[in-house]
DNA sequence: TATTCATACTTGACACTGTCTAGTACAATT
DNA sequence: AATTGTACTAGACAGTGTCAAGTATGAATA
């Protein structure tokens, strides 16, 4: 049990916020300690006390996305009708909402995954719920080799249109008049068609 | 025209030849200028008589992967009697063998594509080979609104297959008898194969 | 041939970074 | 009252990007 710093109610949560709110804007790559000390407003090594080092702060910060990440996901997926328009959105809209967390937690380099064995955890609990998406929207996919081609091509879409609109070049591409969100719609959309035909006249 | 130095045929050529190493292996993050002007073999300083800052060094390796890309994209597509496959081979298989172009030229924060003039120039060619692809699968694509709505698609799904094996956990999730070779034919057949039905009865 | 001049560097310095090592203030425990 | 552990602060160090100034070398000019 922590006891209550004299000086704030909480400096582990406000050394993560500041940081999450630095990547946000910036990217991980602008995240400094120093900067986040700053803002939490306490000396440069306080942070220290709350975790090891800089990989801690990031380890932290995408454990905490995995874990949203999956209760989100999961949420969708079982009140949806639509499984594939819906969680695809699903996505696309919390890597939106969450930049900082997202822009961390899929870069395997600096996310912790390989590293903290928290956020490894949580990391696999988050790729169990996709695995139960892809599971529900084609109930047909086996357990052989190819088990996993399903899984991986609905990841890599949502991932892709993800990472493209946050950090890629594609929102810089879209005309004025079309919206992400539109875009993001029109994409589910026709993916879903695209399945849908496909299942109805398999092999 | 650049006089030869006396100590190296080509400083600039090494200069980013090592900075292409050094991310390759550890990730942009990782790149630092005193590190490559160490492996070139040459002072601290001397990178920024060819390059303006770090972030020039960035901005030249993406334009050179952007021109390499649209090349060998341009090739497949020219040569290729199954295109999407191809394209979405020749993608991922870009970005595995250019590792150190590949993950700066889609990290927009760094990759230099609103910030330097080449760059951007060929990351917009590049991107217009792209559009000549998605074409090519669907000659139908109209140019309304919704003109976007299947490049998008075809593009995320290759580029967040490339991202997840290359910087993501994919690579990690993937049981040890399945290649990525094969998972990245099995994921261009089965999209192969669902254009196909959603092509033979459109609407 | 002597002088000028741009190119391609090197060297030195600065502020900033992450992180190690020592401290200090204070609550709970003994 | 003394000890201990927590949550910090303060100082120092090596490493970083980059600015400023100096130096060697080859080409152009006088």
């Amino acid at each position: 049990m922590p006891p209550k710093s004299p000086d704030h109610p909480d400096v582990k949560r406000a050394v993560l916020d500041a940081a999450i709110a630095i990547i946000a804007a910036d990217g991980p790559d602008a995240l400094s300690m120093r900067e986040v000390a700053r803002r939490a407003d306490i000396s440069h090594q306080a942070p220290y006390h709350h975790f090891a080092d800089r990989a801690g702060i990031l380890a932290a910060i995408s454990e905490e996305g995995y874990r949203a990440f999956a209760v989100e996901f999961r949420q969708t997926l079982a009140s949806s009708t639509d499984p594939l328009a819906d969680c695809l959105r699903t996505y696309v809209r919390f890597a939106m909402r969450h930049r900082g967390h997202f822009k961390v937690m899929f870069r395997s380099d600096i996310c912790g995954v390989e590293t903290h064995e928290h956020t490894r955890a949580a990391a696999d609990d988050a790729f169990l719920a996709l695995l139960d998406f892809a599971a529900r929207v084609s109930p047909r996919t086996g357990t052989g080799p190819d088990a996993l081609t399903l899984p991986t091509i609905l990841w890599s879409q949502a991932h892709g249109l993800a990472t493209l609109l946050i950090d890629g070049p594609l929102a810089r591409k879209l005309p004025p008049e079309v919206s992400v969100d539109a875009l993001v719609d029109s994409v589910a959309a026709m993916i879903s068609r695209m399945m849908d035909m496909s299942a109805a006249r398999p092999r």
